[in-house]
DNA sequence: ACGCGATTCAAACGCCCGTTTGAAACTATC
DNA sequence: GATAGTTTCAAACGGGCGTTTGAATCGCGT
């Protein structure tokens, strides 16, 4: 097991070469992003990393530890930075519901600065989330439901307020296609080669992505209630 | 190598016990769907299908392609009834631009019969499509990408012709954004469990899921342009 | 300088993977 | 009913997997 203070460096320990658990999270999270959990190995990822191989079992224990730590190194500040800026708009309404696109604001933003911060590992992580999303692995599921519970709930009464026409059950779905459009879009830069190649591949690509989701998302959100005959099923030919 | 024309089988072949490879691509969809592409193995593959453990390579070469034929055996109809159905609106148009809602059912009606006309295979299908749209690995994504050009490209079209106030370059990006509210909305049920405990579990799910995402992508591809101010970083606290 | 816990390391463990093989079983045709 | 082609089958191949082990090494407190 691991120590719990760990054992100091030799004398030059400059930010190029870091300890050994942070080499292994940087490695696996840009390698997790690149081909997925089962198909990343440790082999290729201790590499990577410049370590050695019995490192990750020595210092996360087994490969889904190691997957959840890669996950919560960045995701816990992120959502705690969400519900901290929520609470500071709701501050400063006082008592005032919110706008939608404050909201928003307040989901985007923290992931917006994480993408941005990071030397790299900013897009990495969020990509490794947006696929995470879509992971049917049972210790995947159950991680992000905890991890995201207290934001998704805080997140859900502030929409509430904002969108009085909204059922809590439509509120849900919507909140679900909020996350869908969010996650996907985190995932896959590649993605928009399906259908276009247009992307002008800036420097600031998740800024302007964001910037045009929001207006999106708010739109969706704030739609009147669908017509239930809209979507019939029409009869062949 | 399989034959071109596949022998006949014993006097009683009924609907219970098909060929070889539809057992294979019927057990193929519900593991992919249930463990992913990279964690299911050939091997409970073929016991789930009750098939020699050879039985995959002989008739699809490799796990791979078997990959691509379960989603092409789905996929390419689907799309080709996405198409037709617009084709068929645009004529019953006559000329004139058709709504974004009405173009937005000729993508989503498709999908959602191909849910609910199988037996059990549809709604396995659209949840290992959503998966699909996620995974970083180059052999789906380059055969996604054929698979969907023709199709997107139309519907592009037909959105810019409903949509004068976008740009071709914001559509695209908006575009992207309704493929990933579909995907995730269709990759996951078991996602919902993130933010709530409301899910009825009626047995016509998906449809009163499409019904809802609907209004909600219609309101997004409409909304107007987004102002480039509204999502500027706070600085801390 | 020594001892001790924390860490690294090379090697091995047992297991399951995707694929191949060559013979057996089957079926349609002559 | 022999023949040729298609499909199934049991067995094996080589290799990579996640994890464990036990010894070597390191770095600090005393």
């Amino acid at each position: 097991m691991p120590a719990q203070r760990p054992a100091r460096r030799s004398p030059a320990m400059d930010a190029l070469s870091q300890d050994t658990k942070s080499r292994i999270l940087d490695a696996a999270e840009s390698l997790f992003t690149a081909h997925g959990f089962e198909a990343t190995s440790l082999r290729q990822l201790t590499t990577a990393a410049g370590v050695n191989l019995a490192a990750v079992n020595y210092h996360f224990g087994t490969k889904e530890e190691l997957f959840q730590a890669v996950l919560t190194r960045r995701l816990d500040p992120m959502n705690q930075e969400r519900i901290d800026l929520l609470a500071r708009y709701e501050r400063e309404a006082g008592g005032r519901p919110l706008s939608c696109e404050k909201i928003l604001s307040a989901m985007l933003i923290p992931a917006l600065r994480l993408s941005r911060d990071e030397k790299r590992g900013g897009k990495d992580f969020l990509r490794v989330l947006g696929r995470a999303y879509a992971d049917p692995a049972p210790f995947i599921r159950s991680f992000l439901s905890e991890q995201y519970a207290e934001m998704i709930s805080r997140f859900k009464d502030a929409f509430l307020k904002a969108l009085p026409h909204l059922t809590k059950q439509e509120l849900t779905w919507r909140l679900h296609f909020v996350m869908g459009a969010l996650s996907y879009t985190l995932a896959g830069t590649d993605a928009l080669k399906l259908m276009a190649h247009v992307l002008p591949n800036d420097k600031d690509n998740d800024e302007m992505l964001l910037q045009r989701l929001a207006p999106f998302l708010a739109a969706g959100l704030k739609a009147p209630l669908g017509d239930t005959k809209k979507l019939e099923l029409v009869s062949g030919t």
